[in-house]
RNA sequence: GGCCCCGUCGUCUAGCGGUAAGGAUCCAUGGUUUUCAUCCAUGUUACAGGAGUUCGAUUCUCCUCGGGGUCACCA
């Protein structure tokens, strides 16, 4: 069995590349038919942990992920953690440490000053003499001093880690008894099952940290991917300036989470050649054997391009519903159809198609002076004139093929070309001269809405 | 600074000793379209540098350079 987990700090909000990890966690406990579990890293109480898995369980929710039982919060497990420090207290693997924090400081400064690894110089590792009174012990792990730790990763290989120069009796419980990250992370992902870790590549040098929690409580290592930083333009990690907003924006920007999933497991994944991707084969194929080693940078071009993919490709009802989140009420529209097909390949987001669709329903409120100067003279007058004249005429207009007739029928009868009809009528319908076909705007807001546009652009510029 | 990771078109990437270095996006041009967009076609642009190993390196090794991450009683 397969169990994999997302474990964000409560920021308050699921960014790009939490969710993109998330993701690719997910993917791989569904292709195996394995869970994909939610643990909240709140150890830090200060933090509204509750509102922070709200936030983020309501993103997933939206881009359509969900996690298996229920949210794991470690401030809620003290006591677990409790039983495991006093474990290592008693098998002698850990020890409590009275060192103040003034002489931590002095020690640090000393070797920095001599230009030496800054680390904890194992002072209380085996005591014995009196200890200090007034102060509150910190527990520390004793880890291993010398040889080498190995993390095995599935993305970047076998990482080779030398004890000396990385590790240190670190804390693993506070002067208070809270426990620190690096060892709840290795109890939790023990206790909850799981097999593989999927995280970022900033928790690389952690890792051998944990190895020695989960060595010295006897726990099997997990498997570990550490796929690498989504970068910015400046090649640096993520801020909230660059992307690293709330995933929810994106809704608000009127992105589809069909694109938005497809976009970021592209971002240091791929199959092949392959660009295209439902949800359906992303989990029937995604490998975390398959993310690249190296860094990728955030650039939305091929987001837009994904998002027009699937808007284009979306059936109208759904199009529908996703315009009427974006306040665009369209139920009761007797032309949604040809509406909704005449706009759909024409709007890189849903937000974007919400203003596309009101710059056909609504009148022009102005026209494009240049464009008017140049196509809207007297003769253009004469040919909307014969034109709305024509349409006044028919009882029966519902389809852009109708219009379509009678325009070429006046096309025909004056002996003029489209363009002599379709350039002023575009002004009058739009008041600008680019937008969909004029069949199917004039389909959409009928007969007398044409006619009402027609005249008043004449009278405004006759 | 120590330790660790990384380095193919502007961007996302394929490549796993022998390729005219492929695809996508972006950009440009042409076609289609009454316009714009879509769509189709075409085109410009990449193996960071230097030594090796090899008959042959984008691919393997080392060095340099460049970028990033991390070094807490934060997570």
């Amino acid at each position: 069995m397969v169990v994999t987990r997302f474990a964000p700090s409560p920021t308050g909000y699921l960014h790009i590349g939490g969710l993109r990890t998330a993701l690719f966690s997910y993917l791989w406990a569904r292709k195996n038919g394995g869970k994909f579990l939610l643990r909240i890293e709140d150890t830090d109480k200060a933090r509204n942990s509750q509102e922070a898995a709200e936030a983020i369980v309501k993103a997933f929710h939206w881009l359509g992920l969900e996690h298996d039982g229920e949210i794991t919060y470690q401030s809620q497990r003290d006591d677990i953690y409790a039983i495991y420090i006093k474990q290592l207290l008693d098998s002698g693997n850990a020890y409590k440490c009275y060192m103040s924090r003034e002489e931590l400081d002095a020690l640090r400064e000393t070797q920095m000053a001599n230009k030496e690894r800054t680390k904890y110089n194992g002072k209380y590792r085996d005591f014995t003499g009196t200890v200090p009174e007034g102060i509150e012990p910190v527990i520390r792990i004793k880890a291993p001093l010398s040889g080498e730790i190995i993390v095995r990763d599935g993305v970047k290989g076998d990482i080779s880690f030398q004890a000396e120069d990385i590790l240190d009796d670190f804390v693993i419980a506070r002067g208070d008894g809270s426990p620190t990250y690096n060892f709840v992370v290795a109890i939790d992902d023990h206790l909850m099952g799981v097999t593989e870790v999927i995280r970022g590549d900033d928790h690389l040098s952690n890792t051998p940290k944990q190895i020695v929690v989960y060595e010295a409580l006897g726990f099997d290592v997990p498997k570990f991917y550490h796929v690498p930083m989504i970068h910015n333009h400046e090649g640096k990690k993520l801020s909230k300036r660059d992307g690293a907003t709330d995933v929810m924006a994106y809704k608000e920007m009127g992105y589809t989470p069909e694109a938005l999933l497809n976009f970021l497991v592209r971002l240091g994944w791929s199959h092949g050649d392959q660009e295209i991707f439902s949800m359906d084969e992303m989990q029937e194929l995604f490998n975390p054997k398959d993310i690249n080693k190296s860094a990728s940078i955030y650039n939305t071009e091929k987001l837009d391009w994904l998002n027009a993919h699937y808007i284009k490709n979306m059936p109208n009802g759904k199009l529908a519903d996703l315009l009427e989140e974006h306040g665009l009420l369209l139920a009761s529209h007797d032309k949604k159809e040809i509406l909704l097909d005449a706009l759909k390949d024409r709007a890189k987001t849903i937000k974007e198609m919400a203003l596309l669709v009101n710059e056909i329903i609504v009148a022009p409120v102005s026209y494009d002076e240049k464009a008017i100067a140049k196509s809207f003279k007297s003769d253009a007058v004469e040919v909307l004139n014969a034109f709305a004249a024509k349409i006044a005429t028919c009882s029966e207009l519902h389809l852009p093929s109708d219009y379509h007739h009678l325009m070429q029928e006046v096309v025909d009868e004056m002996g003029i070309g489209f363009g002599k009809i379709g350039q002023p009528l575009r002004l009058a319908l739009l008041g600008k001269m680019s937008g969909p076909g004029l069949d199917a705007v004039m389909a959409i807001i009928g007969k007398d809405e044409t006619i009402a546009r027609i005249d008043k652009a004449i009278t405004a510029h006759s």
